[in-house]
DNA sequence: TTGAAAGCGCTAACAG
DNA sequence: CTGTTAGCGCTTTCAA
């Protein structure tokens, strides 16, 4: 139990005047004299007082916390994404209060209801891999409070949002596969609904289009982003009779099972099947081989989307605004044939 | 700009009673009759009343919030860490405040600064690989402010903590590697003032006595936590004329940059040089060869903290409770010479 | 059974 | 130049 904080009332008493004179003189109010504005500022300093942020909030109507959904909280993907949100919102004096959905929607609605009794002064949000039900956050919308959302949008919703250029991307790595020899590309997505899925298939289907090649159905599987799903997509690649010499995945955690999968079957990478993923730096280096990858600018598209929240929150208005950040392809051994 | 909360005040003018009898129907208060009961909270679930928590908070003198101090927050061992902690902190109606001290003393200072203004009702903390200096720590203490350590910590000090069982776990990573033919076994240990690297250290230095191997210092190398230093203290121990037939690394970051580097200079893993780490499931088993670890317990290392933070928070006294949680060594092929 | 009033810490309009 | 007062939303004692 910690002592109770020094108020402005104890300073007021401990100095013979009104409280309204300590909280005048510590923000330098031109109608209290230098000498008393002094005194009082240096016994504040002495006994170390800070001004009680609950009873400013609560004057205000603010609480200074934004409410983060992420899908998981345990990847460095998130992680990273959500320093770049807490870097913006500190600078700002905000600070986050961050909450998992555990790509449920379920806990995805629950979170929202739980953050707005928090009284949080809006969201930022990515959503599960599961959500095809925008009530709880047209709700929001309704209510005029600011929401943003990242990488995983509604693409209906009026809402601003930071998103990757995943279209880019994929089909940078279906030249780049194409280029090194590789023609029968396959692509681990993730659940079809999602707005990611659906950019980056658009991005394979422009790349296998411009580099001649014909899209083949077999080639693109959709699956959930555990590792277990993506092991079995993985396998079922490897089953067809005309297998594919190159695969992509939509994530790390896809990049990784299909890594591991296609070793397990004795498959040579980059020689008999060519690899490469959605990544971070550190994990693409550390497998083995080193993972071709797109890295995601995730801290950066964690700060934009605070930055997006904080517009929202100044301009008393909806605003509908799309940030769209550049991914770039590094490449590494895991896609370039020795032959 | 949200719209303004439903107010107790806004019910008790809508029905034309006085606020404290909403009050009390909405807790349900024997003296209010069972019809305004019934009407009170009727109306109060249709109005989606929600209690304002900063009110409550001033009036309570409590904020509901817990600071939490990690050294970075974008590993697997911290994010997971602190899913522990926000699961009971949930638990119990608290929320969790993160932030990072990036490894820092001086961020680290910061961070309980501006926790306490934000008037955080305690902190949980893992101290910076630099924090030699506790006065910060100190300063809580005395003033009865709620203080819990996990995995680092400092030992003078009467916090209560949450520990895992390095000492054990490095001793039988050192009969491990024995049993597997390794003689000359090398420590790539973190800083030396750190708790962790001390019984680490100690758990090495048994290893080998029981093993009736010597000690040789040229094979404990203390490296900060960097990748870049980790690489730097790998190539050091491979420069060795008496070189080790197997390294173990402190964490992740170490066992994955010995790894790369051993990799590099051509030697095999695990014939030529056995490799352990102390990783988490996921990483261990992505990497190639799949690597030997042993596994925190990072999530219920968090739960372990939040508990005992809970409970110093009841009893209103300072108490020194030291929990212990063992680690299980899981061997994977890095270490398990073929011969 | 219900209401009025005080107080948590702070600010700001209004008095003096 | 400084003090008084009301009010943010809520609980709780005291009064009716």
């Amino acid at each position: 139990m910690g002592k109770r904080h020094i108020s402005l009332k104890d300073l007021a008493h401990e100095l013979g005047v009104s409280i309204s004179t300590v909280s005048r003189a510590l923000k330098n109010h031109p109608d209290i004299s230098p000498e008393m504005t002094k005194k009082i500022k240096a016994l504040a300093e002495e006994r170390n007082y800070t001004p009680n942020p609950l009873a400013m909030g609560l004057l205000r109507q603010q609480t200074k916390m934004i409410g983060v959904i992420v899908p998981d909280i345990n990847t460095h993907f998130y992680s990273s994404i959500i320093s770049g949100i807490e870097k913006v919102a500190k600078e700002h004096g905000y600070f986050i209060v961050i909450t998992s959905s555990n790509e449920s929607m379920q806990k995805e609605i629950e979170s929202v209801e739980n953050l707005l009794k928090s009284r949080v002064e809006g969201l930022i949000v990515c959503l599960s891999q599961e959500t095809n039900d925008f009530t709880h956050f047209e709700k929001l919308i309704r209510n005029e409070i600011p929401l943003v959302f990242f990488d995983r949008v509604c693409e209906e919703l009026e809402v601003p949002a930071v998103l990757a250029n995943g279209q880019d991307a994929t089909k940078k790595i279906t030249q780049h596969f194409f280029k090194n020899g590789c023609k029968r590309i396959a692509y681990i997505s993730g659940p079809e609904h999602l707005n990611i899925s659906q950019n980056r298939k658009v991005g394979y289907l422009n790349g296998l289009k411009e580099c001649g090649l014909e899209y083949d159905q077999d080639l693109l599987i959709h699956c959930n982003l555990s590792i277990e799903d993506a092991k079995l997509a993985t396998q079922k690649l490897l089953r067809l009779k005309n297998k594919p010499d190159a695969i992509f995945g939509v994530n790390d955690t896809i990049a990784f099972a299909a890594m591991i999968e296609v070793k397990k079957q004795g498959y040579k990478i980059p020689d008999d099947i060519s690899l490469a993923g959605f990544t971070d730096e550190f994990h693409s280096i550390v497998v083995d081989p080193p993972l071709t990858s797109v890295s995601h600018p995730t801290f950066q598209m964690g700060e934009e989307a605070a930055k997006l929240f904080f517009e929202s929150i100044e301009k008393e208005t909806n605003i509908n605004k799309k940030v769209m950040l550049p991914i770039d392809l590094v490449v590494r051994e895991s896609s370039v044939k020795k032959q």
